[in-house]
DNA sequence: TTGTACGCGTTATCAT
DNA sequence: ATGATAACGCGTACAA
C-alpha cells in the first residue's frame, strides 16, 4: 500500500511542497488553477496528512479533549453529545478519552495535552483530589464539569467548573421525600463515590434529614462495596437486594443516581414491594431513561443540556482570553413524577 | 509554563538525547545508574514526551482504533469496555472515536490511519456501503464488528467480520412469537437503520411470517423517521404511541433493538395496555437494563463480551499475520423473560 | 504566485 | 554505555 506524503504529491504535480500545503490549509496565496489540480491529484492517490507532523508544527491545533470518568454512566453520553455538537460549531475537533477508576486523569490529561497540540480540557465526573502543583502543570486551561467536590485549598483562579450543588440539591430531595411523610428514608450510594459526588449528595442527606430532627440510621445507609459500575444499575438492583435482605425498615429509598435507582426498582418489585405504594423510590441526575420506566421516576433533574453548553462556552472564552476562570453553579430540578408518595 | 523536551532534559541531565530516549523507552543498553537520573528529573520537570513526534518516527505504534457509529446505543457501551481490557492486557493503546451519523467511518478510518500510527481498526455499529476501493485504501487490517449487511461484491478476503446472523435470530424471535399463539406482530423499525442491521432483522421478521403462511401487513411494520438516535429509548416511545394511536391491531409488538423496546413499554402502559397479558413485547440485543425493566424483556441475546474478545483477539492475530481475514457468526440467545406471553 | 530550506520533538543508526 | 546525527512529514519564513 503506497501511502502518499505531501513531497510525492508535489513531485506528482511538479510543484512544491509548500504550493500543496498551501492548498491544503485554504491559504490565499495560491492561484486557483493549481490549487485545482492539486486537489484533484490528492483525492486520486487518496492522500491525507499526518496529523501528528501537522500537530508537532502548528501551534494552534483548534482541538479540545474531554476526558470522562465512568463512561458507563448514561448521564455523561448526552453531555458528551451535546459538547460535541458545540465543538463542531466552533470548529474545533474533540479528542474523547475514557479514563479508567483507576487512572488518574491529571496524569492522563498532561499526555494528552501533549499528544495533541490541544487548546484546552474537560474534565467529566470523576472525583477530585489533585495537588495544585500538579494541576499548574497542565498548560491549558481547563473546566470541571460535574466533577465531585474539590478541594478548597486549591486556587480557585487555576481552573473552572461547572455542576450543580449537589449537598444542597440531594437535600432538597430527601426534604420533599421528608414532606412526603416518610421519615425512614433509605439511601444508595456507591461506596466507590464517596469521595466525589456521592459524598456530597450523602452530605446532603444527612443535612435534610438533621434539619428535620430525624435520626440518622447508620443501617439505612447502604453503601456498595463492589467491583460493580458505581453508576450500574446492576449495582443498584444488588444493594437494594442486600438492604432488604437485611430486613432494614424503610418507606422511603433514595438512590443517589437514576442508573441505580432502576436497579433498585427491579428489587423492590422482585420483593413484593409496590412503587409508590409500599416504597417511595427517588434518584438523582435526570437521565432520559427514568422517564421510561414504570413507574417513571422521581428525580433530581440536572440540566445537562445547558451545563453541557456552558462548559465548552466557558472553555473557548477562555482559551480567547475573553473571560477568567469561572465557577457556575447551577439549579437542579425536583422532578415528581410517580415513583413517590405519600407515606402510608 | 515551561514545557521541557527531551533535548531539556538531556543537557539538565548533562547526557545526550539518545540516552533519555532510551531511558523512556525502556532499552536495553543503559547504565542503571544514569537511568534512575535521567528518570528523576524527568519526574522533577514534569517531562511528557510529544506523541506526535514520537509517531513521527515510530513504526510499530501498538495502538489500535475503534470507531463507533452511535455511541448512544447502550449496547456499544459494554462492548467498548471489553476491548479496552483486551487492548490493555495486549498493552496496546485504545482510540476511541465516536462517528456522527452523516459522517464517512472509512474516511475517518483513514485520517485516524494517518494521524496515529496504529495497527488496525475495529469498526462497531453502522450501516455499511463502501466501495471495495476505498477499502482497499486503509493501509491496516479491520474487523467490522455487529456492522450491517457488508455488500456480497466486496471480497471478503480484504476484511473480517464478528456478528450474529441477524436475519435468522431475529427470524427466531417472530417464530417465538408465532408459537406463542401470535399473528398479528407488529414491529418497530427505525428507518435509518434501513440499509444496515435493522433491514436485516426487518428481513428476518418478514421470514418468520412468511414461513409461516401469515400475511405481512405493511401497516405494522413502523418505521420511524424522525431525527431521534435510530436506538433511543425515546424513538420507541414516540412511535409505539403513533402506531397505537394508527389504530392498528397486533397482539405483540418486536422492536429490533432493547433500547426501542424499552421506550415502548413505556408507550403500552400510558396506553393502558398490560404487558405481557394484553400485548407481548420482545426486544433484541440483550443489554443489561433489559433485565431491570419491569416486566423484563424477553430479547434476543448477544454474546457481547464473546464477540467483543474475539473482535479484539482476531485483529490482533491478523496483525501479528497469524491468520487470514476471518468471518465469524454467533448464535444470540433467546431469553424468555416476563414480557412475552401466549395469545390472549 | 511559487519554491527552498529549516525546524518541530522524537527515535534509530552509527560511531565512539 | 553513550553521544552525534539523520530521518519522520509537515508548515512557514524567506527568497525568487
Amino acid at each position: 500500500m503506497f501511502e502518499p506524503t505531501i513531497k510525492d504529491i508535489a513531485k506528482i504535480c511538479g510543484v512544491g511542497v509548500s504550493t500543496v500545503s498551501r492548498a491544503i490549509n485554504d491559504h490565499p496565496d495560491i492561484n486557483p488553477e493549481t490549487k485545482e489540480k492539486i486537489m484533484s491529484t490528492i483525492r486520486e492517490y487518496g492522500y491525507v496528512p499526518n496529523d501528528s507532523a501537522r500537530n508537532l508544527k502548528r501551534v494552534d491545533a483548534k482541538a479540545i479533549a474531554v476526558l470522562v470518568k465512568g463512561i458507563a454512566n448514561p448521564f455523561f453520553i448526552n453531555m458528551i453529545k451535546v459538547i460535541e455538537q458545540e465543538c463542531k460549531k466552533k470548529h474545533y475537533a474533540m479528542e474523547l478519552s475514557h479514563i479508567e477508576a483507576d487512572e488518574d486523569e491529571v496524569d492522563v490529561a498532561q499526555k494528552v495535552v501533549k499528544e495533541k497540540r490541544l487548546r484546552g480540557i474537560i474534565f467529566l465526573g470523576g472525583l477530585f483530589s489533585h495537588s495544585e502543583e500538579k494541576l499548574k502543570k497542565l498548560s491549558v486551561p481547563f473546566v470541571f464539569s460535574t466533577v465531585g467536590s474539590i478541594p478548597e485549598n486549591i486556587s480557585k483562579n487555576i481552573y473552572s467548573s461547572i455542576s450543580v450543588d449537589d449537598r444542597k440539591e440531594s437535600a432538597r430531595m430527601v426534604d420533599y421525600l421528608i414532606s412526603l411523610g416518610h421519615t425512614q428514608i433509605a439511601i444508595l450510594v456507591a461506596e466507590a463515590m464517596e469521595e466525589s459526588i456521592g459524598k456530597l449528595r450523602l452530605e446532603g442527606y444527612c443535612d435534610a434529614l438533621r434539619a428535620h430532627g430525624i435520626e440518622i440510621h447508620r443501617s439505612l445507609i447502604c453503601q456498595t462495596r463492589n467491583e460493580l459500575s458505581h453508576f450500574s444499575m446492576e449495582n443498584g438492583y444488588l444493594s437494594t437486594k442486600k438492604l432488604l435482605e437485611r430486613g432494614e425498615m424503610f418507606t422511603a429509598l433514595y438512590a443517589v443516581s437514576d442508573a441505580l435507582a432502576i436497579g433498585a426498582l427491579r428489587a423492590l418489585h422482585d420483593a413484593g414491594l409496590r412503587v409508590p405504594e409500599d416504597i417511595s423510590l427517588a434518584g438523582f441526575d435526570g437521565i432520559g431513561m427514568a422517564n421510561y420506566t414504570v413507574p417513571s421516576l422521581t428525580t433530581m433533574h440536572q440540566p445537562v443540556e445547558e451545563m453541557a453548553k456552558d462548559t465548552t462556552r466557558l472553555l473557548f472564552d477562555i482559551i480567547a482570553k475573553k473571560t477568567k476562570h469561572q465557577h457556575i453553579t447551577y439549579e437542579a430540578e425536583l422532578m415528581i413524577k410517580e415513583s413517590t408518595a405519600k407515606r402510608p
